[in-house]
DNA sequence: ATGGCTATGTGAAATAATTCACAAACAATG
DNA sequence: CATTGTTTGTGAATTATTTCACATAGCCAT
């Protein structure tokens, strides 16, 4: 019985729980799998299919109840339960990242951030002061932080991806064009938004 | 035969052509399908079956001319010809995008960026005096521009991607985590940065 | 040349993800 | 409380993607 769950389906919660948290706030009590999912363009059939994972979350003949699956798949996600994350490499991309609202609304906190750099070390930088790379493994243990996102130079990726592992991290989310190489136990999403731009627009036209 | 390309397959050439520049940098004439797999941790017959999409482009018992492969997926994906870009919504994000040099790598150029606020209009943003998002369609069209960054607040961009559509914008990479409902002319990818550390931190432990 | 080796290119098989389709559960109505 | 209509949950079918496996082409040494 117990499926292992594919990552687009929890991408996809996430998008329904978004949807969920509208809905509630428009006063929608209940709302079927179809018009949830008309709402993001896809089959009814794949909004069941996803929740079933969980449980039977709905009821036959009137859908869902929008709270009370709002509320399921916070839990499952663990939106309610604070997070705390590191990012480093404060250049552009970093610092923008330390400011993003989007991660406060899924339950993360920015508890560190690190460069290496003097002229950014011991600096404030939206907010936060900036740590010395040196000093990773401490504060990462001092604050228990499990996951980091990692912006720095291509030419640091793999040197610093090792430092987190061995500081402790269990997941990085690695923004640079770099194949990270540790161990299986450190979880890697990569975003390389370069690519992403060249796939888009391969294909148009 | 004409088959569809997938566009994992699109990403995954990005991903040979990058690790291909760096072989002919060190010097190396010729790479079999099995070793520039394992340096991306796939298949050998991955890397072949994305290759034949293209035709024959390897030799057997011999495998492939570094020079020849890069230059050959340079050309597939128009790396050698520049595009412009527009970014628009010049927060920290839209900001850090102007400068993330990644872009350019891939042959991407930033020709204009765009942003509502007047404390920001004809100010200089790293190097591009930012304009009034007024003149959306004027701008785009001066430069022909087809591929527009979105990095505006939530609320504003489906109306957004509304004037870039009527602007005559061909593809959107779209930062906001919001479903945009335009034309299927329009190709759009979404990078939800959110969701991406949700995903990543579901799975660990 | 010839033979042995190596590595491609590609149908076929396997695996993964999505969609279909329908029995079963429940709501609503009279 | 029976009947009608709606919508879930889920195997089965379909579609997409990855991997296998091998015939075949080309290199290299003798």
């Amino acid at each position: 019985m117990k499926k292992k769950i594919p990552e687009k389906t929890i991408q996809r919660l996430l998008l329904y729980y978004r949807y969920l948290y509208f809905l509630l706030q428009q006063g929608t009590k209940n709302i079927s799998s179809k018009s949830l999912a008309d709402l993001l363009e896809i089959r009814g059939s794949q909004v069941r299919k996803d929740l079933s994972y969980f449980g039977r979350l709905g009821t036959r003949g009137a859908g869902y109840d929008v709270m009370a699956l709002r509320d399921t798949i916070a839990e499952i996600l663990k939106i309610d339960k604070e997070k705390k994350v590191c990012v480093v490499g404060m250049g552009n991309l970093g610092a923008a990242l330390v400011a993003y609202k989007g991660f406060e609304a899924l339950g993360f906190k920015v508890a560190a951030v690190f460069d290496i750099s003097p002229q950014k070390i011991n600096h404030k930088i939206r907010g936060h002061t900036c740590h010395d790379i040196k000093n990773l493994s401490k504060i990462i243990n001092e604050h228990s932080i499990e996951v980091a996102i990692l912006t720095v130079p291509a030419e640091a990726a793999q040197e610093t991806a090792l430092r987190l592992e061995k500081a402790g991290i269990k997941a990085i989310l690695n923004f640079t064009p770099v194949k990270l190489s540790l161990s299986k136990k450190v979880k890697i999403n990569n975003i390389d938004l370069a690519m992403e731009l060249k796939t888009l627009s391969f294909f148009i036209r």
